[in-house]
Formats: structure tokens, C-alpha cells, sequence
DNA sequence: TGAATTTCATAATGGTCGTTATTAAACCAC
DNA sequence: GTGGTTTAATAACGACCATTATGAAATTCA
């Protein structure tokens, strides 16, 4: 019983993303958070919990609804192939909306007050569980030949995870789609191949 | 005539800087400076002027008094050592100081309020300009034969930015010199030779 | 219809932000 | 010394921050 809620809990969520994408955790305020969802502020603390839980509510989304291309990418047959089309999504990603370029991951706290530190550890544990996740598929790639024996998964792993991220970095500086997807042919140029 | 400044303004310009670089444009507060520098709040607008021009000052400053490798580097003989140059200095740059890790230009600004827009753009603009040192730089090696005629200069200088940033995050999340490292070898090894 | 319950919008909370009056202290020229 | 001038420190400014108390509106069950 009760009175209905009168807004799309989905829509909102996937509004105050959008905020947090562009403005960061710390540069987005209710101010900007209620004009994006049409939600006033007790309506967004009573569905969501604090900014803290919006934002971490919003990271999830966005790992579920953006970011879904890296699991498909890691049942890709070669290394190579899991590397290409890992950078061709977050090229197009970083690119597609003008108002929010970049990676929310990245844009949302590389830096910022004392009191952002929790946000910006949980989004460090999110980054570390990619890159796992992708030194297991390099390792993987190891022992089926894809990769020589020379090959560092490791090194691997973090090298195209800082490409990516430099990529989101430079996105949000305004570049091209097409002069990030030269940096990625790059990158690429340099990924190691089985045949000596 | 008048009473003598009581602080040094090239030491509190330093310890404004290293409040910037760890806690970027907006997460620094007058709070944080004037704890830093040890000079209080009129002292510092009487002589830096407001926030954001005290900023830029450090900005200047980081970059004569940390980023000076890169014109060195530019002077070397091919561009692989000039590439791996400046990797190598990044990274000791960005791991020296477990108090201020990363990047001043990228932890500074990447997202945050409108009224940081001006900054933001300030930092791509000094961006812009090393991107085009580096492309300058590789198009006279690609001039001088030191890169193959198959070289793309615009895509070498973007693709060395984006491995740059990426390690400037990498480094905010606590990537070791050594991981750090690893992640320069890889790209180097995509570096293209002359020789066939 | 009426009591219970949930959501709604308005507005206020204490705190911190960047910025600046204000006043006392220190210096130089005369 | 004294007047003129610059800096120093305290404290205040309005604005905005995240958060929440308050009471009206809306719905369900009895």
C-alpha cells in the first residue's frame, strides 16, 4: 500500500550516469543530478541511498550496459583478436555521446578531495578485476600457442589497459574517433605473434 | 617601501603544486593550500591572484621544473630513443612521489564542475602543443630516414600520448615503476624500424 | 469513508567552498 | 620619530555543497 512512485527508477539511474560520465563523482551535484532525471533530491536519496551508493548504483550500470562488450571479447579465439575488438568498442564508446566522452571509469575520480577516496578505490578494484581477467585470458592464449613463449601476460594485460585508458584521456581532450583508432592500429602493430 | 613578504613565493608556489598534483584542480581547496604552504588565505591571492590563476602558475612551473626532459628528449638522434626517453622519465616522474602520483596536466582536470571548464581547456591546450612537438619530431625522422616511409608521425605522436596517459592513470591507481616498465618494453616493441 | 502508509515537493540544516573587508603589524622615505 | 605604504592575520561574506525534517498529496486496505 502506499503512494506509487511517480518516476522510472531506470531512467533515473541512467540519467544521473550520464552526469556522473561527464562531471565526474565529485564535479556532479544534485543540482545537476535532479535537472538530469526530473527527480527532486529526497526522491533520489530515498530510492538510490547518498551520492556515494548513486554513483556506485551507476558504476554497476554502466559496466552491465556500456561495458558489455568485454566479456564477449574474451571468448574471441586469439589474443589479437580479444585486443582489437577491446579497442574498437572503447573507441566507439569514448566517442559516440558528445556530451560525455571519455570513460566514466576514468573521468570519475583520477583525483580529487579527501573525501572521495572510497569512490575512487572502488573504481581502482573495478579496473584491477579487468585487468585480471585479461591476464588469465593471455595467460590462456600462452598455453594454447596463440601467444609465444617469449610473451609476458602480464605486461601484456597493463599495456593495453593503458592504451585504453590513454584513449579515454584523450577522448575527453576531443580527439577523433579516427585518430584514436590510429593509436589502436598502433598498439596493434606491436602484439606479438606465435610465428617467429 | 612598504613591510617585506614573510614567505617565499617560489616555496609556497611548490608546495601549491604538489597540492594540485595530488588532489587536482577542483579537489584542492584553500584549506589543503594554505596547510601546504603555510601562508594564509589573502597571502596567497595578494600574490598568486584567485584559484585558478594560481594554477596556472604551477602548471608553468610543473612543467619547467618537471616535465624539462621532454625538449632534452626531442633532441635526440632517432625516435625511438627520444620515445624511450620519455617513457622512462614519465615513469620515474610518476612513481617518485608516493604523495603525488600520476600526472599534474591528467589528475588535474579530466572531469569536474562547469566552472573548471577553463582549466580543463588550459591543460588540452598544453597538451596540444607537446602532441605536436612529438608528431614535428617524428616527421623529421621520418624525413631523415630514421623511420620507414610507411611511418605515420600523427599516429607515432598520438600513440606515445595515449601509452603516456595510460601509465599516468595506471600510476594514480598504484601501478609499481616496474609494472610501469613493463607496459613502455610493450610499446616500444611496436616501434617501427627502418630496416625491412 | 477513514486509518495507515508511501511518495511527493518545499525548504531548511550545518558545513565548506572561493573570495574579500577589516584591522593590526612591519617597513621605507623623509 | 612620523606619514605613507605594503603585508599579515582574523574573520566574515554569499553561494553552493550533501543531506534531511516537514507536511501535503496519493494510494491501499479495512
Amino acid at each position: 500500500m502506499g503512494r506509487h512512485r511517480e518516476f522510472d527508477v531506470e531512467k533515473a539511474l541512467d540519467a544521473a550516469l550520464c552526469v556522473f560520465w561527464r562531471k565526474g563523482y565529485e564535479g556532479a551535484s544534485y543540482a545537476d543530478l535532479t535537472e538530469a532525471t526530473g527527480v527532486e533530491r529526497p526522491a533520489l536519496y530515498s530510492a538510490f541511498g547518498n551520492k556515494e551508493a548513486l554513483f556506485r548504483q551507476a558504476l554497476d550500470r554502466y559496466y552491465e550496459r556500456y561495458l558489455d562488450y568485454l566479456p564477449k571479447a574474451l571468448e574471441l579465439p586469439t589474443s589479437r583478436e580479444v585486443a582489437a575488438f577491446i579497442m574498437s568498442n572503447a573507441i566507439d564508446l569514448n566517442t559516440r555521446y558528445p556530451s560525455h566522452t571519455g570513460c566514466l571509469g576514468i573521468n570519475g575520480v583520477l583525483a580529487g578531495s579527501d573525501e572521495a577516496e572510497p569512490v575512487r578505490q572502488a573504481l581502482i578494484d573495478a579496473r584491477a578485476v579487468g585487468e585480471m581477467q585479461l591476464r588469465e585470458r593471455f595467460e590462456r592464449a600462452k598455453a594454447e600457442g596463440d601467444l609465444p613463449e617469449t610473451a609476458k601476460p602480464a605486461a601484456l594485460a597493463a599495456f593495453l589497459l593503458a592504451v585504453l585508458h590513454g584513449m579515454a584521456v584523450q577522448a575527453k581532450a576531443g580527439f577523433s574517433r579516427e585518430a584514436l583508432e590510429a593509436v589502436a592500429e598502433q598498439a596493434l602493430s606491436a602484439w606479438p605473434t606465435k610465428s617467429a
